[in-house]
DNA sequence: TTTCGTTTTAAACGTATGTTTGAAACGATT
DNA sequence: AATCGTTTCAAACATACGTTTAAAACGAAA
């Protein structure tokens, strides 16, 4: 018969937990409880927890990457990639994020928190691995990112986008606790994806802020 | 005689190595090790090792945030505060944070690197100790920068001030990574207190950002 | 010099983790 | 029905961790 659904169990296991309490802190015997399986079935199937790890991110991130890459050839095809506007490029990501069709019990909250755990919490063997598969996609997408901003100088470009990175990182995976305490200051808290959406202006604005004072500004002790 | 020195050793080590590590991944073996001190002392002096954390971060915090408040205070006397421009109060903090004077072996890069962890990698405990400690001065600071920002409503102010502090709490806890990266594709890089600067206006244009844009973008589906 | 509270020390404790093992159960193929 | 590769299972293994213990060393006060 087709594998059993013991790989697919544990994925979905693992997937929810990581995202709830990070690598390190859920132990193989609470995944497999989870999934209904046995502790040596994660050896088995997968060889290691950090084995486990990276599957769960190549299963998440494939799909997203693929149509990421789809819609850049798409519109490169179109011949305006070159002079796509910083916001349409920052709505395009937000868009194949939130186009990654949800599976059984793993939300838009999940899949957020799993993409910043990938940057925050990641340890040496998982950043290296993420970057060999899809640093390439991500270089693709920034160079355009970065085409889009003219007349900054590459130092403060290189920053800038690294501010930007961090912004998502964290809003991604403080997300749900970030989303609680805006209910309890200000009520009914915006839906994910309405966060996201947020961002765009914010992210925006900062890549094109004058350079020129930036430079004054970071120069003079 | 005074309390020999091997709290202050201790603090150090820990310092320095959860700087490095994080605090889950620094074991009390390392920590002992490498302060030259016996195993059973963290325990003796600090109780438990979430209590050294704490202590660490008391260290490093309390000056810091002393100075800030004071900063605080003298602008609130000469009556500017109110209408304090945003780049002034974000400088405000870059400048306390390299004001802190260096101890021994301990640079910029460690501090900066534990402010970050502070957000991102503490875990319950951490968070809800800095939160109760430093609570206080961190809302009498956000409300200056709050009213420097008119004419944004509450819900998008809320994020704008997330997303700033991600982009803070990310490039510091990754100051030496992204450094090193940017050594190898453009050279010679910022010092840390230059890129420091360096958000500053980043900062300030996202905060600024037109919100009717941001509103209308963050409203379609 | 003796006393007594403080600090240091080596050793052990208890627990949790990732991993391995060898036998049992399974399921398609012959 | 017998065979054989695959998968599951309970149990154990090896290791690392934070913490505790009880004795030894220390150092100022008497």
């Amino acid at each position: 018969m087709a594998q059993s659904d013991t790989v697919k169990r544990i994925l979905d296991a693992a997937e929810q937990l990581f995202a709830e309490k990070g690598f390190a802190e859920t132990s193989l015997r609470l995944i497999t409880s989870k999934a209904g399986v046995n502790l040596a079935a994660v050896n088995y199937h997968f060889g290691s927890k950090k084995a486990l790890i990276q599957a769960v991110f190549v299963r998440f991130l494939d799909p997203f990457v693929s149509s990421l890459e789809r819609e850049l050839d798409l519109r490169e095809q179109r011949g305006d990639a070159a002079q796509q506007s910083l916001e349409t490029l920052l709505e395009m990501l937000v868009d194949q994020a939130l186009a990654v069709k949800p599976r059984s019990g793993n939300d838009l909250a999940t899949f957020m928190r799993l993409l910043g755990l990938a940057f925050s919490q990641s340890q040496g063997h998982l950043r290296k691995y993420l970057s060999e598969v899809y640093g390439k996609v991500f270089q693709r997408y920034m160079g355009l990112v970065v085409g889009a901003v003219p007349g900054i100088p590459p130092q403060v470009l290189f920053w800038r986008v690294h501010f930007m990175l961090g912004s998502a990182a964290f809003t991604m995976s403080s997300m749900k606790a970030l989303r609680a305490i805006a209910e309890a200051e200000l009520g009914e808290p915006r839906p994910v994806d309405s966060v996201l959406r947020l961002m765009v202006p914010f992210l925006a604005a900062g890549m094109r802020a004058d350079s020129a004072v930036a430079q004054q500004q970071a120069a003079l002790a």
